[in-house]
DNA sequence: TTGAAAGCGCTAACAC
DNA sequence: GTGTTAGCGCTTTCAA
């Protein structure tokens, strides 16, 4: 590979007329930047980024933490990042988390080792240790999707204890009045806020909370059919299944159906996402819609003001929800 | 952020040293390598992997060029890809090229401006331009999934045109005799080599090829939906539908359900690749399984290999398949 | 408008 | 075992 020096002498200019060519034309004459530009053509020549980084300090790689890309959610969630990316010159290192804290700090460790510019957190953690903070700096972090509730960083995220509420509003003027809940895992502060608006809708309307109702789930179509089986052997069965994800929504309407019971007539069954397979499942999904995509996008070009020095506070964006109702939710039928 | 230099300083020995503590621990005396060890503690040094990385010529960055992230098979194998990388040191770089070739070209370019030291193609094209091409040099990729005819690179693949064989047996054995094929984009040679299968499996019982019952699909739920909906149109219809993917089975199982008819009994249905939702789908899906996380981890190890140089002819490695019969295919019902 | 030269932070060849 | 030093290829003052 040739380097800058082979194309400096090829044109006979100084090292410094080849790399303003490529970086400030306007300030090269029209013949020399001719000269040079066919001297690159000649010499196949492609300028080495890593020299050029080194020199710059910049990387324009933005690491990616994502629990599990292999959930349909975050997948959209990504796509829109690298739409962003692409268009503003960066790229994206993927860093498939399996949600451990010692890989998460490990790739947000790449930023001080300048092998990236910053990070983008998809998970409710904060991989930067705490002796690196900075009170009057933030870290070169956005956190989306999941996030932290102390927030050392600008957030992209949904309302999601609105979210929930409008979905078990859904179902209480549906008629149901036993509305499980299957959640995500504990700790997190998404399924901490879903279960405060399921909550929040069942005071609205006097209903008390059972803490029966309420199943652990990992958003695995598998814990949703399990969840499912379980809210079958409760003496006082719900009407209708709230999950926190649509694959867990899935699977339960599917242990359901093999249990030989009807979606809707004889339990509703409602998701959150909308995901591809939502619209196509049997019944179709009612779902909680987010832009997933947006999410992304928003992501990184939040970051990318970070880095550039754009933004200096701890902004929070929040985006939309949209209670998509299909027909795995029905109003309530009486048990015979 | 504090360099070598300044540990160097700190610890009274040369950048050296400090560089050889890092690299050779061995090679440096216990003494000093405790002095060094206790100054890149206090001055919270972290090398500078840009530097590095220079010197070396070596980025230790993957370019990973996939069609569509939100593809669930290609999900697990970015999966399995980010195993191994993270276990040899690499990283990936994401690129969600949507199946644009220019895009593929300028990611794959990463490679000659030393921004990445190989690409990982996960779909039938070429990105390096053929002037560039040394007869006696493999290039810098690996190409998975879907793979390239003319293989300049090492591949990894699946035997499509036996898997398509062995579910169009599979179809056969139940008595269908019109199955039609959802095939995937005209040009990819996956699609052809499905085709091919599909039809020696036709040959082998004496079926004749009709061409009325291979439809165009993209891989989406939608596109399967359709393919069905415009099979049911057919005077002859078929009494089982293929799909060259999972999506598009579901899809077309949608179609089918609502437009009353049921699976398998009066259409079966089969799909291609075994993804999470298949075994969840009502009714669960017969399809082929595909490895899907190993192509990703094949891929990954095969390009460090080449990376390395051990390994420098194109090899082609093939991952077994496994058909996975569930209740979406059945015994073929005479119709009334 | 152009060139000379200093370094970005590190590694490795060579000397001691 | 350890230090000295020459770059990796580029960008960017500073001078001309």
């Amino acid at each position: 590979m040739s380097n800058i020096r082979v194309v400096a002498e090829l044109a006979g200019v100084s090292v410094a007329t080849v790399s303003r060519t490529l970086k400030q034309p306007e300030s090269v004459s029209p013949k020399t930047r001719h000269r040079v530009l066919d001297a690159i053509q000649q010499a196949g020549y492609q300028p080495n980024q890593l020299a050029a980084r080194l020199r710059s300090g910049k990387t324009h790689n933005l690491v990616v933490l994502v629990p599990t890309i292999a959930n349909v959610f975050f997948a959209r969630v990504i796509s829109g990042m690298q739409q962003v990316a692409h268009e503003k010159g960066f790229t994206l290192l993927l860093s498939n988390t399996q949600a451990d804290e010692q890989t998460e700090c490990h790739y947000a460790r790449m930023v001080e080792s300048a092998a990236a510019d910053g990070v983008i957190q998809l998970r409710a953690f904060n991989p930067f240790k705490r002796e690196h903070v900075n009170e009057h700096q933030l870290h070169p972090m956005v956190n989306a999707c999941e996030v932290l509730d102390e927030v050392a960083c600008p957030t992209v995220m949904l309302d999601n204890r609105a979210a929930a509420a409008a979905m078990t509003r859904h179902l209480l003027a549906l008629g149901h009045n036993r509305i499980a809940l299957v959640k995500g895992p504990a700790r997190s502060p998404l399924t901490r806020d879903r279960i405060a608006g399921y909550r929040d809708a069942l005071n609205e309307v006097g209903i008390n909370f059972d803490e029966q109702l309420l199943v652990a789930g990992d958003f695995s179509l598998k814990s949703g059919y399990e969840a499912a089986a379980h809210l079958l052997t409760l003496a006082e069965r719900p009407t209708a299944i709230f999950c926190e994800n649509d694959e867990m929504a899935m699977g339960a309407m599917q242990c359901l159906k093999k249990m030989g019971l009807r979606i809707p007539e004889d339990m509703s069954v409602a998701g959150f996402d909308d995901i591809n397979f939502a619209e196509y499942s049997d019944p179709p999904l009612t779902t909680i819609a987010q832009p997933a995509e947006e999410f992304g996008r928003t992501a990184v070009s939040l970051l990318i003001d970070v880095l550039q020095g754009r933004v200096t506070k701890a902004a929070k964006v929040i985006l939309p929800f949209e209670l998509v109702i299909r027909n795995s939710t029905g109003p309530l039928h009486k048990q015979p």
